[in-house]
DNA sequence: TATAATTGTTAGGCTAATCTAACAAATTTA
DNA sequence: TAAATTTGTTAGATTAGCCTAACAATTATA
């Protein structure tokens, strides 16, 4: 059994590693600025976890985790983004005020527990912020994301998240009835203007690149592509 | 901000004095076993909390919690009762299993999840046990609670627990149509035999002294005796 | 009431996770 | 490539909560 700050880290690597699109392996600095601790005591923590074989490092290296390492970290995402989705559909939260308390409820130790959470959702495929929520079996649909203004002519794509947080952009992406989880569909792009010519829910739309280019999707379209 | 452990210690101390029927202050010893350490560790922590005036100690005395100690302990007891009713309503967990689990949930700190999960399970009074939960403003009924074979003849009372947890008696209990909550009135005591004729559900029965004594009830008739 | 049993306390140690301060390696930049 | 900067490591200290072992106070019992 991990101990609640074993838990924390390998959440971070998982995170900085194989979530990030940019890295996949982090440094010791990297890693205790995630935390919020000294580099020291990340470093003596890396150790403990390389010792437990729950991730690779090595002296003056960066770090990843195991196979195994990989198993714990997927479980806690898990339990994270579940209780996000419990917050935010039973219990009224609200986007933003869901991550601090399922940091804390992402520690219980229950497999009963998070498989009936699990069940009262109705499985959910992805968390109120738009990320996968690995199911049962650690399995995680690492879905490509990019910008609305990257994704191809034609396709349909899912908004997952927002890159501006502004209340100002965020009533903006309201006002054309755009919310997480939403289906786009590119119909066009105009070449005058570089505006883009969306469709959502049914209801057509022009938006600016500069708008485009913070929304965050996934394209299950440009997914299948790239297994191929 | 208290500790978990700090809090567990608080929760201790309120079950073996306030919510205890008998004593209304509790011995090193007792505390130190009910919590599964030693002695000596339990004198460290009831120093600490005496430092922090959360609990009235002097040395070879017995503990009680101060005002401040108490409010605290019906906050965790709150919680612990709040999430023992969620498992069991909404996500099926059994009488039996709740416990271990809300021994983890009642040490998540959010005013606002807890009001939340409150409004969620619509205000209930009590948790899967019959234990009363403690109101949004630290207020407890603490309900006299006593065995069916010791009601008053044509009085209504609630079942809020049972004393023996064998299955074979849990399906006797079922049998007769009573579960927690159930409202039971005595209709009579029959001289001849001493069987107890109670009413269930509009249901007639008869049940033994020993039946009745495996079957606890609080009686809010008798309570409000008390109170005058 | 003296002794035995129980109950409570103290001193000193251990572990996990953190820190600071000093240092060492690796990388960047002039 | 040498110097400067960044990044990572080590040693030693600290804190919370627990332990054991020895002892002291209290309570029960002969």
């Amino acid at each position: 059994m991990l101990s609640f700050t074993e838990e924390n880290y390998l959440k971070t690597l998982f995170q900085l590693t194989i979530e990030s699109n940019e890295k996949l392996e982090a440094g010791t600095n990297e890693i205790a600025a995630h935390l919020g601790v000294k580099p020291a005591s990340a470093n003596d923590m890396l150790k403990k976890l390389k010792d437990k074989k729950l991730i690779h490092y090595e002296k003056y290296g960066k770090s990843t985790l195991t196979k195994e390492g990989r198993k714990y970290a997927l479980e806690i995402v898990r339990k994270h983004r579940l209780w996000e989705t419990f917050l935010y559909e039973k219990l009224e939260f609200s986007w933003d005020e869901v991550h601090e308390v399922a940091e804390q409820l992402e520690h219980i130790q229950s497999k009963k527990l998070i498989d009936k959470l699990d069940k009262f959702l109705d499985y959910p495929e992805v968390d109120p912020h738009g990320d996968a929520i690995p199911n049962a079996k650690g399995e995680l649909e690492i879905s490509q994301r990019k910008s609305l203004l990257e994704e191809e002519i034609g396709h349909a794509c899912k908004m997952v998240g927002v890159k501006d947080n502004s209340a100002a952009f965020l009533q903006y992406v309201d006002s054309i009835g755009l919310s997480i989880n939403q289906t786009i569909r590119i119909k066009a792009k105009e070449e005058f203007d570089d505006l883009l010519e969306i469709e959502v829910n049914g209801k057509k739309n022009r938006v600016s690149p500069k708008f485009a280019e913070n929304i965050i999707i996934t394209c299950s379209e440009c997914n299948k592509l790239r297994k191929n």
